[in-house]
Parts: structure tokens; C-alpha cells; sequence
DNA sequence: AGTTATAAACTGACTGGTCAGTACAAGCAC
DNA sequence: GTGCTTGTACTGACCAGTCAGTTTATAACT
């Protein structure tokens, strides 16, 4: 909310900063950058299009303060929830949890880092590091893990990845075809799959021949 | 390729069906549906502008043609990547495999699917709807797998879901960054999170306590 | 309290460029 | 001689960004 790189950065506007940030967030999550109009979001924050640009260079500035905001309020809630807990193994439960929240809560950012993901080589490669800071607790978490022998010796960065993945991809299951997402049966997936496969287990080696590689 | 709903679906082109769908793929994956002009497509594709219009209705049914031709090609894969194995854990193996195999050839189409996923919410139903097709082999392969009593009793939906995302965001993690996967590390990533999550393990249910729920 | 000064926030009509889609005359191949 | 292609040129809609001017907030002076 402060220290942004950018013009304006919500901290103006009528209604406050919030409203504005979360309309625009809103348009250009649901019709994406090109599609979603300025005079459309300059509507939709009830002020007029001059406004827009007193506050904001361009319509690129405005759109990248929204991702930035976005990222910044998943950052913090992630590093809320992995202070929350004092070993990894419900670090990563926690994690998961606010995780889901954040998917909740703030549909419209997700879908914005998805079409940030899928946009030009640029872009993505920003959000990926973006992101991939956000995460940094969940690596950091899944690293304590294997080091202190609660988890497997997997590769910390690949298995916040997979992570990573399997949540965003279990709840996108979901919100795809606009039903509510049911929390406890992704969390239990996710601790069937996820968490059982990374903790070290007693019959460790056996059933996991990698053909071939490490 | 054939039964297509589209006007012209890459049946002509000088030079024969796939450059044309290869190009108009690589454009369209690079630049977004927007940024794309149908000029440079046609450039690209090394065709003339009104070509692409005698082929195809407008630039959204070119696009939808390209969209459907990928998720036959994928679907197509993955049926075959199925059939090669006899029993759930094989199937898995051959389909995680086949899709990292997917992943890594078409890349264009990976971030057309993904761009599509995060579209408009009609765009997305469609698109998920189509993927969700794709992946009833892995969905079927889960369910005999759990039948049979090689997996634990998870949801095959949402156990399908949780692998796509994470061979999609670990293969992902490579490419934000332009460098090239390293399939044997995700292999092995997945084997030993997902596979080992999902076998149905000696030591059963005593690590895995869902806080709460079933 | 009333007047004046100054800046910050805001407005909306206007402009200029871009691009999907059309039109069409002419060429080629089967 | 029909189906497919080309190249060029054109139109009309749409939209980012501008700017001259208005409103509101704040402070300062008498």
C-alpha cells in the first residue's frame, strides 16, 4: 500500500483506496487487460476516465499497481500463516489453509496472476518472481522439513511448486464452473496426496521407483 | 482435425494444415487473442489476410479452431499414454509422463490452455469443460486404481485435478523462466509426492489426520 | 466571518491511431 | 470454370490518452 513503484498506488480516490483497487482488480480479472476498457473502470470506481490518469501514468501503470497490491496481500498473508505455526509439518497445513482463503476471498486476483502466467515472456517471468517470493515461506518451510527429517528429501523448490499447483489447480476445479469451492474436501485431497507423500514414512523406499533417475 | 465446428479448421494452406495451425498457435500464445492482429497472423502463417477470412468465419472462430485442434492433439495423447499400460500405477506413470511430453512439445498450446482458464467465465466453463475430458483417462486410471485397492480412497476428480496442477505449475517453474524442464527432476518430484501420496501405503492412516473433517 | 490565494483532485469532450472485417480485380491450378 | 488464393485499399468502430477548465480542500490574511 506504501511504497509502491508506482504513480498513484490507491491512495486517493473518493471512496478511498480499497474500492478502487478492488473494482479495478474486478474488471480486469473478469475481461482481462485488453479487453477491459478504461472508461469502464473509471465506472465501475465512480469517477470519471481523467481521474484515472491524474492517479495513474497509463493504463499499464494502473493495471500493474493492481498485481502489485494483489501480491502484496498474498505475500502477507502467507507469512502471516507460516509464523502462525512452529514446525513444518503445520506450517504447511497452515499455509494450505490461508492459501485456500486467499483463493476464496480474492477470486479476482487469482484469476489475474493466471492470465499474468499465460501472458508475454516479460510479464510472466515478473509474476513468476513475484510469486515466486510470496513462497519463499512455503520453501523455506518445506526445506526445515527435510533437513529435520520430518519430510522427505524432495526438492524444496519443486515440491512448493507442486504445491502450489495442486491447490491452485484442486480449487480452480471448482470456481471453473462457478460452484463454491468445498475447503474441507480440497484440504483432505491435498493431506491424502501432499502431505502423506512428503512425509518421511516408516516403509520409506520401497513403492517409489523413479524409473530410471534419482 | 476433421469434425470440427469450424469453418475451415486447417484443412487448407499452402503449406498443408499444420504450419498454419503451428503459427496461428505461436502467435496467439505469445501475443494473447487481442494482441494478436489477424495481419500478422497471416503473415506468420504466410498467407494472405483475406485467406484466413475465406477460411474461417472471424478472428474468434480461428482462434476457437486453434483451441480445439491443441486439446485433440492433447486428449489424443493422453488416450494413447493410457492404453500403453495395464494397471492404475503404470497408467499414471505413462500419463504424467506423456504429459510432461505434451508440455514440453506444445508449449504454445500449454499457455493458450492456461490463458483460456484464466478467460472470461464462459471461456473458462469451455475450456475446462474440454480438459475435463481430456483427463477422464487419468480419472478413470485414479478410480480403477482406488477400486482395486492400489490407491487410497481419495476423490478421483480432485486427485486429477491436484496432478494436472502439479505437472502444470513444476513444468511451469521452468518455463516462467525460460529455461529448459528438467523432466527427470519433476518425474522423480512427482513420484515421490503424488505417486507415494496416493499408493496405498502399509503404515495407512496414522500420519494423515485431517484437522476435523473425513 | 468573509475574502483571497493556491494547490490538489476531478471532469468529460475530443483526438489520433489501430485494427477487424470487407471489397474486389486478377492470378493460378486442377 | 470453379475453387482457392493474392494484394491492396478502404471503412467504421473502438479506445487510450490528453487537456482546458471546474470543483473542493486548505491555509492565510484582514
Amino acid at each position: 500500500m506504501t511504497d509502491l513503484p508506482f504513480s498513484g498506488a490507491f491512495k486517493a480516490g473518493k471512496g478511498g483506496s480499497r474500492p478502487m483497487f478492488k473494482a479495478a482488480a474486478g474488471i480486469f480479472a473478469r475481461k482481462g487487460y485488453h479487453e477491459a476498457t478504461v472508461d469502464e473502470i473509471a465506472q465501475a470506481v465512480g469517477v470519471a476516465k481523467g481521474t484515472i490518469y491524474y492517479h495513474f501514468k497509463n493504463k499499464e501503470d494502473l493495471y500493474f499497481a493492481v498485481i502489485q497490491e494483489g501480491i502484496n496481500i498474498f505475500g502477507k498473508q502467507l507469512r502471516v500463516a507460516a509464523a502462525a505455526a512452529d514446525n513444518p509439518l503445520d506450517k504447511i497445513r497452515s499455509l494450505v489453509d490461508s492459501h485456500l482463503d486467499f483463493y476464496e476471498r480474492e477470486q479476482d486476483l487469482v484469476f489475474l496472476f493466471l492470465k499474468e502466467l499465460s501472458g508475454s515472456e516479460l510479464r510472466r517471468r515478473i509474476l513468476a518472481g513475484m510469486l515466486s517470493k510470496c513462497l519463499a515461506v512455503v520453501r523455506e518451510a518445506i526445506a526445515a522439513g527435510v533437513k529435520n527429517g520430518t519430510f522427505r528429501a524432495v526438492n524444496p523448490e519443486l515440491a512448493t511448486s507442486s504445491l502450489f499447483g495442486m491447490i491452485t489447480i484442486a480449487a480452480f476445479h471448482y470456481l471453473a464452473f462457478a460452484r463454491p469451492i468445498d475447503r474441507a474436501k480440497v484440504k483432505s485431497t491435498i493431506e491424502q496426496i501432499f502431505t502423506r507423500g512428503i512425509l518421511s514414512g516408516e516403509g520409506e523406499g520401497d513403492c517409489c521407483r523413479v524409473a530410471g533417475h534419482l
